[in-house]
DNA sequence: GTTTCCT
């Protein structure tokens, strides 16, 4: 029986202190103004040729290193790699490409162009589509910030501030990027300076591009060692992990739109999918492997994988990647393979929540590192309207019904708004769909007992608006950017409140507003206070009823969040025990102020079971003591040690 | 009690 930290941890159902908000990835930016320099300029340019926007320094090394089939790659700064023998990159095709790129090599592939208009000029183009496709920047007005760590290096204003190279900058216009969203502005520049990261920001707030541009730019700009020859394992720069097939295939086609015409290649790996096509395609090269955790631990048994020039790891979602479910698995990958340990890597985990126990965790991860916190608690949830309404278990459908019909008159061009409805249970979601749809609405599921094309087509004809109802479990609750979501309904609430946000995180992105409705009932007592709480800290009126329940001390619940502080605490300045960077003693009180779980590090924990606060004090402070090796182990109160692994 | 995550 496997026992850990995690699992003590988990299973304790800690009380946390913690809370972040967001999660998500870049959505659509609002096209504004284009500086003169950059006006005019051939799309498909050679940056090395056309003249650099932005004067890179000059490093005078070469990115020499090796691809798989040995050859040299001649590239450095914004010029295309050629080590996997890949020919022109063909300029793009429609309008305007063309040039520059691609007179390099001589090899066999031609890449797609990820944009679906390759003209930087478009930008200028589509400054009338503001309001439809842009981020509100005037809603991220004001965050309150907070980092902490060694040395934090400052944020930026503007990418033209940030050194990320000519052929990523380029890729930044083409996305319509213009101004970077705040957790961008602060962790492209720790990024860039090599530390290690823990950071939380709101959903929908540009999370995927903050970590893929420095990713990005680093493998562009690094000196390389030379990979292992004479194998079919490759050998990634990269790994981005994610909890969720959909979300790393997100992930896959925003990081190939930032690495277009970089020569840094981005390949994908994933359950539920042929594994021999994902093989076929890493063998054409790859530098940055974005993966669910699954598939990825069955290539590396087969040895079709090796993590042994991983410099850069990024969790995204990182709080689920750590939790019960994942950590294994995690851990397998991380720790238990040939990648660098921490210091020798990068690391950076990204979330909308950070329960501190999951912190403390994933500090196992990290080096040194930053912690940061983009947005106050609530600002993450301003923008989304939540109605919390009383609705018994047989009275839901109904509702439901009485919702969808309300809102079907909205609708905009006679198109009924996308509503995302969450359940608890996979055969849930199926018996609601089969429901909505014999009565009339246009609706379709996605979780995980359907294959994985039943999913990626019920995506798709949600998102097409085809059918405008999709009924989803928790599989879709973290990170989907689904453009045009206007409502979500928790049909069931989760018992967690940060899956909550995540939930509700799927409509209002990108500083775009949204609604999310969720039916309560005296099964969701436990989530009454979390409920209540965030609801309030969002400016939003609390009703009455909720307060009360929250109130009551049996089904308060606990409650995660840090007094009304910003969306999340860094664990290390928790506690008179850990001040500093260093964690001699970790410590959560569980459930009730009867039970202490010390840990100090992964591999010793002890747990204590004491009866009253006082006796906590003592042991916490005795535990302390002992572990800085200032008195022997007294023996107090009866205390158990347990020590583990 | 559930949901993700290799066949």
């Amino acid at each position: 029986m496997r026992t850990s930290w995690a699992d003590v941890v988990d299973n304790a159902a800690s009380g946390s202190e913690n809370y972040g908000s967001g999660g998500g990835s870049g959505g659509p930016v609002k096209p504004a103004y284009v500086p003169p320099h950059l006006r005019n300029r051939p799309a498909g340019a050679e940056p090395a040729a056309a003249g650099p926007a932005i004067a890179h320094n000059s490093v005078p090394t070469m990115n020499d290193r090796l691809g798989p089939n040995g050859q040299t790659s001649g590239s450095r700064w914004g010029a295309p790699r050629s080590d996997y023998g890949r020919p022109g990159y063909g300029g793009g095709r429609g309008g305007g490409g063309g040039g520059g790129w691609g007179n390099r090599g001589g090899g066999r592939e031609w890449e797609a162009n990820p944009f679906g208009n390759d003209d930087v000029e478009a930008v200028e183009e589509t400054k009338s589509e503001q309001e439809s496709n842009g981020i509100n920047f005037d809603a991220y007005e004001d965050i309150p910030v907070e980092t902490t760590g060694e040395n934090v290096p400052p944020p930026v204003d503007t990418f033209a501030d940030i050194d990320l190279g000519d052929a990523l900058n380029l890729n930044i216009r083409r996305c319509k990027y213009v101004k970077p969203t705040p957790v961008q502005r602060y962790t492209i520049p720790i990024s860039l300076a090599g530390r290690d990261l823990m950071a939380c920001a709101q959903t929908g707030s540009g999370k995927t591009a903050a970590f893929c541009f420095p990713i990005i730019s680093g493998i562009m700009r690094g000196q390389s060692a030379q990979k292992p020859r004479g194998t079919r394992t490759v050998y990634p720069l990269a790994l981005i992990l994610s909890p969720t097939r959909e979300l790393s295939c997100q992930i896959h086609a925003e990081a190939r739109k930032f690495a277009y015409q970089t020569g840094v290649k981005v390949v994908v790996v994933y359950g539920g999918a042929p594994i021999n096509q994902q093989l076929r395609e890493l063998e054409r090269g790859v530098d940055i492997l974005v993966a669910t955790p699954g598939r990825l631990v069955d290539m590396l048994e087969r040895a079709k994988v090796s993590l042994q020039m991983i410099r850069y790891l990024a969790l995204d979602e990182a709080d689920r990647m750590l939790d019960r479910g994942f950590e294994p698995q995690i851990r397998k990958i991380v720790e238990q393979t040939d990648m660098p340990p921490r210091g020798g890597r990068q690391t950076m985990l990204f979330s909308a929540t950070f329960p501190t126990e999951i912190q403390r965790l994933a500090s196992d991860f990290l080096s040194n590192y930053i912690f940061l916190t983009v947005g106050r608690v609530g600002s993450s949830t301003e923008l989304i309207v939540q109605r919390v309404e009383l609705v018994q278990e047989v009275d839901k459908r109904s509702h439901l019904m009485d919702l969808l019909h309300a809102q079907k008159d909205t609708g905009t061009n006679g198109k009924q708004p996308l509503t995302l409805v969450f359940v608890e249970t996979k055969k849930g979601a199926d018996s609601l769909e089969h429901w909505l749809y014999s009565n009339g609405f246009p609706a379709t599921t996605i979780h995980g007992d359907r294959s994985q094309p039943e999913r990626e087509q019920a995506l798709r004809s949600f998102k097409s608006g085809n059918t405008p109802i999709l009924v989803a479990t928790d599989v879709a609750a973290r990170g989907l950017d689904i453009p045009h979501v206007s409502h979500v309904v928790n049909f069931d609430l989760p018992n967690d409140i940060d899956d909550y946000v995540h939930r509700i995180g799927r409509t209002g992105r990108a500083g775009k507003s949204g609604l999310a409705t969720a039916f309560f009932n005296e099964n969701n007592m436990s989530l009454a206070k979390g409920l209540a709480d965030l609801i309030q800290e969002s400016n939003q009126e609390v009703p009455a009823w909720l307060t009360r329940y929250a109130s009551r001390p049996s089904y308060g619940g606990k409650n995660r969040r840090s007094g009304g502080r910003f969306g999340g605490r860094d664990f290390r300045k928790e506690g008179a025990y850990n001040r500093g960077g260093a964690v001699p003693v970790r410590i959560t009180t569980v459930a009730a102020v009867d039970t202490v779980v010390v840990a100090v590090d992964t591999v010793v924990a002890v747990m204590v079971v004491v009866d009253t606060v006082a006796a906590v004090m003592a042991v916490v402070v005795t535990v302390a003591a002992v572990m800085a090796g200032v008195v022997q182990v007294p023996p107090v109160l009866g205390i158990s040690f347990v020590k583990y692994k």
